[in-house]
DNA sequence: CTAGCATGTTACCTACGGTAACTGGAGTCT
DNA sequence: AGACTCCAGTTACCGTAGGTAACATGCTAG
């Protein structure tokens, strides 16, 4: 028959790519995000064709692997989002779990967040990044949805939502950024700290004395 | 005179760097953060060998690129934190300073945004960055010290304040971005639904009929 | 006139992303 | 069995990038 033939290959080629996609996870979290395809395909046992073939371009890889991270990080995510509780402690919630993240394994995060950007329009070999916009704006668009779905916010409320959805994502994410450099306070505090100011505790506080507060 | 002539060489050196940096400008502006040393220099009307001397490596260059535009950048901000005018106003303007400028010149924008990142820590050539920490950070930095200059927060004000200037920060640059690159409404909404967001408009949303809210 | 110094050049090195062309082995058809 | 077709894998190469060494030129000082 020559259909099992035909799915016995593909099996074996999904084997395969999930292989060179561990072995580039290793190189990748050894090397950072700058890891080259010579450096992976050596990890991987192998040479830089066969990483061409399954991939198409460097691009094509790094999609491919930061898929499997943002799936799951997505996914930790969605359960603290649609955990049973009050807003406010899922908000918190949902902060812990990309805090907790992004703490657990800072290598995988600096490769997801920054990535290599492509150059100018102009030059050869700029169709890396065409797939997989990345993570934040994935996050952005999923929590303006998750906004949009289960809050009321009156007119125009799909707009707001969006614009909601990526500045909070924005907002956790470069505190993060800095926090995982700095390490100023525990993980609860900055939870806390950031939840308050989504809480309007800017707009609460009061003047310091002296002149009008920001 | 020894003193006199050496001044004569800072000055000339000083002129040549500030033509030097022009040139890399409209290079940057035109082709975008991936702008080539080589292309620097040809447009500059020199070699490459030059642009090393005077700046040592291409994080060199990026760096002294990047001040001047992040210089004028804080500026504008700190006119509109500092503007006589109630503390909204003063937000609703700083965000829209800030959206202006990257409106304005995106080229420029993504250049200070998503410069190329450095590789790994035993990569040769990896003294890149070193200076120059991302605008973000600055931004961040500065606005943590505007809200603790004149907020009054209570106990633990000053993490607090940090932790809000560069969580505001993020979420002003994330949403800029998104809305960069999507256009999906005007410049003065986007501005109100972010000072509505920091107003606490989350926290005071009703839950959409079917369950609790977000 | 020569010594020193900054300025500039050409020519080169290394490393990377990416590709073309060949090799070897497994299965298939007659 | 032997020829045919795939397909993973290889070597060897290209273009371009960042970065550097070694050589040329011109100015001012002594």
């Amino acid at each position: 028959m020559e259909s099992t033939q035909q799915n016995d290959q593909q099996r074996s080629a999904d084997r395969r790519r999930r292989e060179l996609l561990e072995a580039a996870d290793r190189v990748v979290l050894r090397d950072g995000p700058g890891a080259s395809m010579n450096a992976i395909a050596a990890e991987a046992g192998i040479t830089k064709p066969i990483l061409y073939r399954h991939f198409g371009d460097k691009g094509g890889l790094y999609a491919a692997l930061a898929k499997r991270h943002t799936d799951a990080l997505l996914n930790s995510l969605r359960a603290a989002l649609d955990a049973p509780a009050e807003r406010r402690e899922r908000v918190e919630a949902t902060l812990d779990a990309y805090l907790a993240a992004i703490e657990a394994r800072p290598q995988v995060y600096r490769f997801l967040m920054h990535p290599a950007d492509a150059g100018s329009p102009g030059d050869p070999g700029f169709d890396v990044g065409k797939h997989s916009l990345p993570l934040l704006r994935l996050m952005g668009e999923e929590l303006a949805q998750v906004i949009e779905d289960r809050l009321d916010l009156g007119p125009g409320s799909q707009q707001l939502a969006r614009v909601w959805g990526h500045g909070i994502v924005g907002m956790m994410h470069a505190a993060g950024d800095w926090w995982l450099g700095e390490r100023p306070c525990s993980r609860a505090e900055l939870v806390r700290s950031l939840a308050d100011l989504l809480w309007g505790r800017l707009a609460a506080a009061g003047d310091r004395i002296g002149g009008p507060g920001f």
